[in-house]
DNA sequence: CAACCGCCCTGGGAGC
DNA sequence: TGCTCCCAGGGCGGTT
């Protein structure tokens, strides 16, 4: 269930078990991901030594050696886990990576829509993948100058604008719910209608989302590496997404539900405005 | 071009 | 208990 606190949270979690180790090996026991997992990676990891690990929007960057870089993207259902060579692979498990230190990194996926691709680290900003990527929603660069030029003018709800990676990458279907309910914004504004005024809270409320659900993420590091259980961290801090039917925790008026570009899209119409 | 819609997959839950 | 249908956190690629 990633979205980019989980993959923060991840990218945290293994970082300890992987990085200055040596790839004993890289297996691939399906490589029918989003793309096809490259059949050449196995050699590429061979023995190389694996570098600090970073995140752009939802990949995580992996150096393997000098020269290359691995790119995890964890689609809707992928996760990493750090377990023992006695940890029976389960159904799934699609790719590990086996450490010089006897731990294995392994890759579950059930529907597949994650990736395993690789670049070179010099041009992994360029990869094709990542060149058009907007800001990272926690850095300098996500602001509310940025947002308006980028808005303006534009008739697209403002749902589907904070969602779409090019303009700030991370936000999943379920912050972007919950920041719009915090910004007292209806999902359905047209993104160039925004105010400044609104702008501001938008941004604010994206930023500190975020960030709280990063905090809590790190409190599911264990799981990773124990290898048990899904993190659930959010779900009790929710106040709109999955909550239609249920009273709005600010004015207890009834929750509501609409489809969105085909996303389930939960608001409140008392405190959620144009 | 902006905006929408289908689709890649499996699993889980609801309803019958 | 078992079917069938619907839905799910992402995001690319094709169409209008």
């Amino acid at each position: 269930m990633p979205e980019l606190p989980e993959v923060e949270t991840t990218k945290r979690g293994i970082a300890p078990h992987v990085e200055g180790q040596q790839v004993r090996a890289l297996r691939v026991h399906n490589p029918n991901l989003r793309w096809p997992v490259p059949a050449e990676l196995a050699q590429l990891a061979h023995g190389a030594v694996v570098g600090v690990l970073s995140r752009r929007a939802k990949y995580l960057l992996m150096p393997i050696g000098e020269e290359f870089v691995l790119l995890w993207h964890l689609g809707m259902s992928g996760s990493l886990r750090i377990v023992t060579p006695s940890t029976e692979l389960r159904k799934h498990d699609h790719i590990e990576l086996e450490l010089a230190n006897g731990t294995l990194l392994r890759y579950h996926d059930p529907r597949r829509f994650g990736a395993l691709l690789y670049a070179k680290q010099d041009e992994a900003h360029k990869h094709v993948l990542l060149e058009h990527l907007g800001p990272e929603p926690l850095g300098d660069g996500f602001n509310v100058d940025l947002m308006l030029a980028r808005a303006a003018n534009k008739k697209q709800p403002i749902k589907t604008f904070i969602m779409d990676n090019a303009n700030v990458v991370g936000v999943g279907n379920i912050y972007a719910c919950e920041s719009l309910f915090k910004a007292g914004i209806h999902p359905s504004t047209p993104a160039g209608r925004v105010s400044e005024k609104r702008w501001i809270k938008l941004v604010e409320a994206i930023k500190t989302t975020l960030a709280a659900a990063i905090e809590q993420g790190g409190t599911t590091l264990r799981d990773f590496v124990g290898g048990d259980g899904e993190p659930g961290y959010f779900a009790q801090q929710l106040f709109v997404y999955g909550r239609n039917g249920d009273a709005c925790r600010t004015c207890n008026s009834e929750i509501k539900l609409l489809k969105m570009s085909g996303r389930a899209t939960c608001y409140c119409a008392k405190c959620q405005r144009y």
